[in-house]
DNA sequence: TCATCCAGTTAACAACTGTTCTCTGGAATT
DNA sequence: AATTCCAGAGAACAGTTGTTAACTGGATGA
């Protein structure tokens, strides 16, 4: 059902796409409290005054950049976590999909990064709202486990936190990896599965 | 050994201060990359031209920054984690030992999560390399605890780092709460400590 | 006491910022 | 075919930025 876009809508979609793209390159750099609005729209090969048909202010920007970086990367979460195979064999896969992700899509996630504590308070709300999601969901499958058998919600909430951080940790170490030798990234790998190994073990003792 | 300094450097290393002082109360509303060197001087009340007497740019004034905020801090990290009292009693006794220092030093901690991953990367730098001293000293202690017997040296920083990350999360966490009501200073304790607890759950099963 | 030093000042620079108002030309609607 | 709509352009605004150069006057050391 994909209602076909007049030439107009299609061509303002085009121009806003542009516009978050020329962002996201910018913000390789800088910081988003530190990005200018004609600094965007010179990049992007429009007059400074177009910005204002897509976006209030940068920091609007910014939020629209938290939904593209996060908002389309909750059923791989879901999938990723959901109990297929044994536990070693889900914590190398989820940290493999980690590193697979940030190849991908460095520049999102060095954003998400970044600005999870930065200097623009909406778009620290709009992430910090997108890793409660991402709790809830990672919980709602931990519930699923049979070894999730007399947990307390609370109890499970807290450790898909621990989840969802311990993510975002991995995630920016193979950043820091992204030009380094496969070795330094080998290294990262060894390590992330190592702390979740860890984590498990403590979970599966956890009702003592 | 005090050597009482001249009246000239003391009034210089008085106006350093006011720079860091300033800078850091203007870096509670943005990041560094978006700090201006007239804005600092301004908050300090003193000529644009002065700032160049004491720092050759704001990234090199984010460094001292650096150096102000966790230079200090590894004492009271070693003592912490040192090894008296129980499990339980450490938890609790490290949980509390954050919530005060964010509670004593908000504006430091607010800086370092902030420019930990932020736009300026010597600052990044800078807190990348103290955070592995953090992570070196832990380890150090945590080596000295009979549980670590049997546990590789890698192994071991491992387990440092994920105390060192925990310990930032749940910082940052209580910096959230810095205004709230206490309830929910208590329910960020209560998370933290668990979380803590099933780390601590996993390290004793982990030579299985 | 006198010459040196140097933290902070003053003035000026070209370049940049966000925002307003007015205009245009092609798509959309009637 | 005639009218409305609206994404983007253009020009201008008052303020801001980092950096340079030449200066002042009190502390410093001979």
């Amino acid at each position: 059902m994909s209602h076909t876009l007049g030439i107009r809508q299609a061509q303002k979609q085009k121009t806003r796409q542009a516009f978050l793209d020329a962002a996201l390159a910018l913000l390789e750099e800088q910081s988003l409290s530190s990005l200018g609005l004609r600094e965007v729209t010179r990049a992007v090969g429009v007059a400074p005054t177009a910005f204002y048909r897509h976006f209030r202010s940068t920091a609007d920007l910014g939020v629209a950049l938290v939904d593209e970086a996060l908002g389309s990367l909750h059923p791989m979460v879901r999938t990723t976590v959901s109990t297929t195979g044994d536990s070693e064999e889900r914590i190398t896969r989820a940290v493999e999909l980690i590193a697979r992700h940030v190849e991908a899509y460095p520049a999102h996630v060095r954003f998400i990064a970044r600005e999870r504590h930065g200097g623009v308070q909406p778009v620290r709300e709009a992430i910090r709202s997108q890793l409660v999601r991402f709790a809830e969901e990672v919980k709602a499958e931990l519930a699923k486990d049979p070894e999730a058998a007399g947990w307390s919600d609370d109890d499970l909430l807290m450790l898909a936190h621990l989840y969802v951080d311990q993510m975002l940790i991995t995630a920016s170490l193979f950043l820091e990896t992204l030009e380094a030798p496969r070795e330094e990234r080998e290294r990262v790998t060894q390590l992330a599965t190592r702390q979740l190994r860890l984590i498990s073990i403590g979970r599966s003792h956890w009702r003592d």
